[in-house]
DNA sequence: GCGCGCTACTTATACGTATCAGTAATACGT
DNA sequence: ACGTATTACTGATACGTATAAGTAGCGCGC
C-alpha cells in the first residue's frame, strides 16, 4: 500500500557499492568508474526501477531544470503560441515548461510568483498584468531570473528584470494609419477592460486623432469572442454606425464578425475588422482577418534564451529591455 | 550576487530559538507554543523574507500539494474547462495545479508521467493519447494516483488506475441518429488521424450503417480548425456532397463551417454541421453549432474528487471506472 | 623495498525541513 | 515537601541526493 520508491541506497545494495557510486554512475558519469561496476549499476537500477528524486536532487544542488511559464488565460490561442517558443529552447537545454494559470489576477499572480521562491523553478518567464517591477524584487534577488513580457519599453529599474516586448502603442497606431488610408474615419475600438490593453487604445486614440477623428472605445470584461460578440452588439445598436471596427485582440475581433454577420452587416463592404495578434485563426474566418502579427513564437525564443543568459550566469547585473518587431498583416476583412 | 534565501535556520538564530520550534510555528500551529515566541518568530520570518523550500519540505513530507494536469493539447478549448473543474476543487484543498502539454505524442506523454515518478507531483489527472494501462503500473504502484479521462470505459484490470469517461461511441451514434431523423442519409464524418477519435468514428459508422448510409470518414492530421478546413475542402471537391458533416469536435467543425461558407454553401439549408465538445466557441459561430456536451467542467470537477480520495488515502484496492453523462444540443447548424 | 601516482571506489557531510524523543521549568495535588 | 503532569521548548535524526575528502590496492620506477 504504501510503496516506497526505490532509492539510490537500494540500488547501491543490490550492486554491492556504496550509495556514492550509484550517485556517481547514474548522474553524470564523469568519475573513474570500471566498465563492470557500471554495469551493475544499470542493471541494479533498472531491475528496482529507480527513479531519482527530483526533490533530493534540487534540495542539493539547487537547481530543478524546470522552467515556469505563467499566463494570464492558456486559452487564448496566443499564449500557446508563445510556450511553443519558449519550450523549443529551454527543452533543447534540458528544461521543462510548466505553465499556469494566473487568470490575470493579482493575488494569483502573486502566488505563482511566491511559487518561484520556494525554490520549484529555476526561471520565469511571464505576462503579467497587475505585477509592478517592485513586486519582482524579492525573487530575482532570490536568485530566480525573471523574463517578462511587455506591451512597451518599461524602465528597466535597478533590478535584474528582463524585459522583452512588442511596441503595441506604435502597431495600433499603424494599424489605424492603415484604416484610415483606405478611407476610413469613424474608427471604434474594442477593447478588454482592466486588462494590458492599455497600449493599444492609446495608439488608436493618437492615431484616430491625428486623421481627425473622433475616439470610441467600447469596453468589455472579457478578452474573448464572447466579450468581442457582446461589445459589437452594443456598436450595432447604436444609431450611428463605424465604418470600421478595431478589436484589440483577435479572439475578439473573431466575436465582432460573429456578431456582424448575425446582424446582417458584410465585411467588409459595411464594416471593416481588423484585430491584433495574427493568430491561427485568423486566417481561417471568412474573411480572413486583418490583424497585427507579434511573432509570438520568436518572442518565445527570444525571451527563453534570455533567461538560459541568466541562469547559466552568462549575463549577470542590471536588467534589460528588448524590443521585437510587429507586422502589418492585411487581410480580407478590410 | 548569489543572495542565499533565509532558512528557517537564520529565522531562529535572529529570533533566539531553535529551528526545530521555527518549524513548528511556521507548519501547522498545532504545537503548545507560547504568544511571545509565536509573535517572535512571525517577526524574525517576515523580517527576513523567509520562504519555505519545497523541496525540502516534500523531501520530508512526501508530498508536494501539487497535482499535474496533463493534456495532449491546451489549445483546445476543451481542456482549459477541464482544468478549470480540476482547480476548483483541488485549490479548495490547497493543492496547485499545473499544466503540461504532451501533444499526444508517445515519449512526451511516457516522459510526464515519468515526471510524476521523481516525486514532483502528488497525483496526476490526464488526458493520454498513446499509453495503455501497463504504462501506468510503476507510477501508480509508486504510490502516486493517476485518474485518466478516457472516452470509452476500459478495463480497470488488476492496477489501481481511476478512469473517468464519457461513452463517446453512444454520443456519437445518437448524434448520427438524431441527423438521421432529420432525414439526412448522406453524412460524412471528419476526423483526427492517429488520435483518440476512433470511438467517436465507430460510433457514427454503426449508427449510419443502422441507417442504411455508408459511412465516409474524411480524416487530417491536425484536430483543429485547420484540419477541419482542409478535410472539408477535400469534401467540398468531389462530384457528390453529402448533405450533413459531424466532426469529430467543435474545433474542426468550425474549420468545416469556414470552408462551407468560403465555397457558398449555405449552413444547414446545403450541409447540416455538427460537432462535438461543445466548447465556447460553438454558441458563437453563426449559425450556432449542434454539438454533443461532455460537460468537462463537472468531468474536471469529478476527476479531481476521485483523486484527492486517492491522495488523501480514502480510496484504496483497485481502480474504478465512473462514467459522466453527454448531451446532445441541438442548435441552428443542423 | 619504498614512496609515488593512479584507479576505483568508500566515508562523511551537507542541503532545509519535519518530527520524535527528550528535558528543563513550572504548576498541581495530597 | 515530593512525585507527577503540563508547558514550552531543544537536540537529534531522517528524508534522498551530490560531492569533497579520504583510502585501499596495485603497478612502477629507481
Amino acid at each position: 500500500m504504501k510503496p516506497r520508491r526505490a532509492t539510490q541506497n537500494d540500488v547501491a545494495q543490490l550492486a554491492g557499492v556504496s550509495q556514492a557510486t550509484v550517485s556517481m554512475v547514474l548522474s553524470g558519469a564523469h568519475a573513474e568508474i570500471s566498465a563492470d561496476t557500471f554495469e551493475r549499476i544499470s542493471a541494479a537500477a533498472k531491475q528496482l526501477g529507480y527513479v531519482p528524486n527530483r526533490f533530493a536532487q534540487a534540495l542539493k544542488t539547487n537547481r530543478t531544470m524546470t522552467i515556469a511559464c505563467m499566463v494570464p488565460d492558456i486559452t487564448n490561442p496566443f499564449y500557446p503560441a508563445l510556450m511553443r517558443g519558449i519550450q523549443s529552447v529551454s527543452e533543447a537545454q534540458g528544461y521543462d515548461v510548466i505553465a499556469v494559470n494566473t487568470d490575470g489576477a493579482p493575488e494569483r499572480e502573486r502566488h505563482f510568483l511566491n511559487w518561484s521562491l520556494q525554490g520549484r523553478v529555476d526561471g520565469v518567464i511571464g505576462v503579467f498584468w497587475t505585477l509592478r517591477a517592485t513586486d519582482f524584487r524579492p525573487v530575482v534577488e532570490g536568485g530566480v531570473p525573471v523574463v517578462r513580457i511587455e506591451s512597451a519599453r518599461k524602465g528597466v529599474g535597478d533590478i535584474a528584470l528582463d524585459n522583452i516586448f512588442v511596441d503595441s502603442r506604435a502597431a495600433s497606431f499603424a494599424m489605424v494609419r492603415a484604416l484610415v488610408s483606405k478611407g476610413h474615419s469613424r474608427i471604434a475600438m474594442i477593447a478588454g477592460r482592466g486588462g494590458p490593453q492599455g497600449e493599444r487604445v492609446d495608439g488608436y486614440s493618437a492615431a484616430l486623432t491625428d486623421a481627425g477623428g473622433i475616439p470610441d472605445v467600447v469596453l468589455d470584461d472579457q478578452f474573448n469572442e464572447e466579450g468581442g460578440f457582446r461589445a459589437a452588439q452594443v456598436i450595432l445598436s447604436r444609431a450611428v454606425r463605424p465604418t470600421a471596427i478595431f478589436a484589440a485582440n483577435d479572439l475578439m475581433a473573431i466575436g465582432v464578425m460573429q456578431a456582424l454577420r448575425i446582424g446582417g452587416v458584410t465585411i467588409p463592404g459595411d464594416i471593416a475588422v481588423a484585430g491584433f495578434d495574427d493568430i491561427s485563426a485568423a486566417r481561417l474566418v471568412s474573411p480572413a482577418l486583418t490583424t497585427v502579427a507579434q511573432h509570438q513564437h520568436e518572442v518565445g525564443i527570444r525571451a527563453a534564451e534570455i533567461l538560459m543568459d541568466r541562469i547559466k550566469g552568462r549575463v549577470t547585473g542590471m536588467g534589460t529591455a528588448v524590443e521585437m518587431p510587429f507586422t502589418l498583416i492585411e487581410r480580407g476583412s478590410t
